[in-house]
DNA sequence: GGCCACTTCTGCGAAATCCGCAATCCACGC
DNA sequence: GCGTGGATTGCGGATTTCGCAGAAGTGGCC
């Protein structure tokens, strides 16, 4: 765990973040640093990574607060939710006609529906529920996910067996 | 944040983890509110997880280390990876013949593949890849994983807009 | 150039947290 | 009853976090 960020620090490093038209944070080499070594340990300490950034601890702490402030990141434990209790995991797939958006959005509101994704191809939207049972997940697939308005069909992948859960952007 | 837990602990809640049948640990109700307590926040201190569960500081940490080492969960930052500079994400379903379990092996295998999951339906496993471009993502798909042996047929699904992510298991 | 407003970074002391360890408690089997 | 093993507690000392004031860099404006 060498400090990779060692280059005299000036001009386009230094704005940690800034508006781009999208509306989405800019992130500098720097704040992806934090991040990377953060997806490696979300409690390794302040004085640590900055100095694998080349940071000061209080620097580094404020860099973080900001990132999760915009949302950008966010600090969290993730498990295999087969292990917690959760017995029906399923991806959904979905096709619709009208604003899709808004179909997204409300299926967004459901607690059962961890992630929501618009795509292309013959799906126009994707969605992963978490259920306790098979009762459950029967529920939220016909009655509450059916209903929603301009939903035209919906395909859907129970889960077997999770083999691979990563979040190391950035770290290869 | 009160205390959620103050029965009297008794039996069948101290034994925090203990091999099933299927080799994943069997956790008990204060591993399972010290998780919560990690989704909502990852760098919460011991101690104000020890008092919203009803354990010493102490008892927490020795929970957290153990259920880190066995794998149950991960502490880590995440993002939205088009935030980060991964301008190409996409699901990938796959049709396989033979042995499907080592073709997930491969999958999981590839860096810029985030997930992996077995599945029941039209698809027998789903990927999802985080690419840097176009190129990058039409690479894997078509040259690394179509050239895997028993994939028989596949579909992608390209993103365009990440609509929910979350880690809230159980905080319902 | 000079000045101001704004943001980011640094240094540092106080408070809180983390860490290791020995002692204690409890369920269980003999 | 007694020993064994796992889980928990209590408690110092080392480390980290926190808040803040001052310094440094940036960009706009005259």
């Amino acid at each position: 765990m060498h400090s990779v960020l060692v280059a005299s620090r000036s001009a386009d490093q230094r704005d940690s973040s800034r508006e781009s038209r999208n509306g989405t944070p800019q992130l500098d080499a720097v704040s992806l640093a934090i991040i990377q070594q953060l997806q490696e340990d979300g409690r390794r300490p302040y004085a640590a990574i900055g100095k694998a950034v080349g940071l000061s601890e209080a620097a580094v702490r404020q860099r973080v607060q900001k990132l999760l402030d915009q949302g950008v990141m966010q600090i969290v434990a993730v498990t295999d939710p087969l292990t917690v209790g959760f017995r029906r995991q399923a991806m959904v797939g979905i096709n619709a006609e009208g604003d899709v958006e808004s179909i997204a959005d409300a299926l967004t509101g459901m607690s059962e529906v961890e992630y929501v994704v618009m795509t292309a191809g013959s799906f126009d939207i994707l969605a992963e529920i978490v259920c306790e049972d098979d009762d459950h997940l029967l529920d939220v697939i016909n009655k509450r996910i059916r209903a929603l308005p301009g939903v035209r069909s919906t395909e859907s992948f129970v889960y077997l067996k999770l083999k691979k859960q990563t979040y190391m952007w950035g770290t290869r």
